[in-house]
DNA sequence: TTGTAATTACGAAATTCTTCGTATATATTT
DNA sequence: AAATATATACGAAGAATTTCGTAATTACAA
């Protein structure tokens, strides 16, 4: 269950608005850039191949919903950038992540209490 | 700059073990995987060629050097995945990376270090 | 009802990424 | 010196991804 950058686009953009007609997400993604009607329509055809998308078929407009939620995603995601990128080192990711300065005092005291919960493990 | 999944695998090995020859470098990558040895000599000279690695050229085995930094690609990448997967949401990205797996003591250490260096400003 | 617009299905071209075979050159060994 | 091993260069096949054109179908409008 790996999505494509392509497939991510799309998947996120079905996780903002929700399920959409392949010509609204048409609409929006080419607010992004240029991509024409059938391009997305195969897109999103194969994405339900894949188990990626659900469809409804029961207009003419076929309605396409994520069949996949966005934390199962990020988490294999990162658990892939994690060996390839960053050698096995979370707490590097974390440090990236944060970049020093735009980490406000109620992210940081969240962050405390969660490395407290883990510690009790 | 976006190295794809193979030159990635390359960089991590030529960042580990620093600069290699090729025939050092496939034999390191077929501990992981079965590559052929001119596959791997053609990935990194396309690898050069993009500006990715250096090579030396002097002895008559070339021996490549990663042209970029780990902390380069780390920052592109995650900065990346933080538009295409975590909707801009920094912070979400933090409580995968740690929320995911158990992080070692080590690990937590760290963290809190790091926090509390963040705190102090 | 006839024509126009919108939709899906499908094949295949175009692009990017990965893999390898072969030719050629250079070293090493016998 | 001849045979063998090892290296680079390079083209191109293979695979995966992305893009789109065309045909067939269904709704809508004149």
């Amino acid at each position: 269950m790996k999505p494509t950058e392509s497939e991510l686009e799309i998947l996120q953009l079905l996780w903002e608005h929700g399920p959409m007609t392949v010509r609204a997400l048409n609409d929006q993604l080419n607010k992004q850039r240029r991509v024409g009607y059938t391009t997305s329509l195969k897109m999103m055809q194969i994405m339900t191949e894949k188990g990626l998308l659900t469809r409804n078929t029961e207009l003419r407009s076929h309605v396409y919903a994520p069949a996949i939620q966005p934390d199962d995603v990020q988490s294999n995601i990162l658990d892939h950038i994690l060996k390839t990128v960053f050698m096995g080192d979370r707490s590097k990711i974390v440090l990236q992540a944060l970049g020093n300065q735009n980490a406000t005092p109620d992210e940081l005291s969240e962050l405390k209490a969660l490395i407290q919960k883990m510690e009790e493990k």
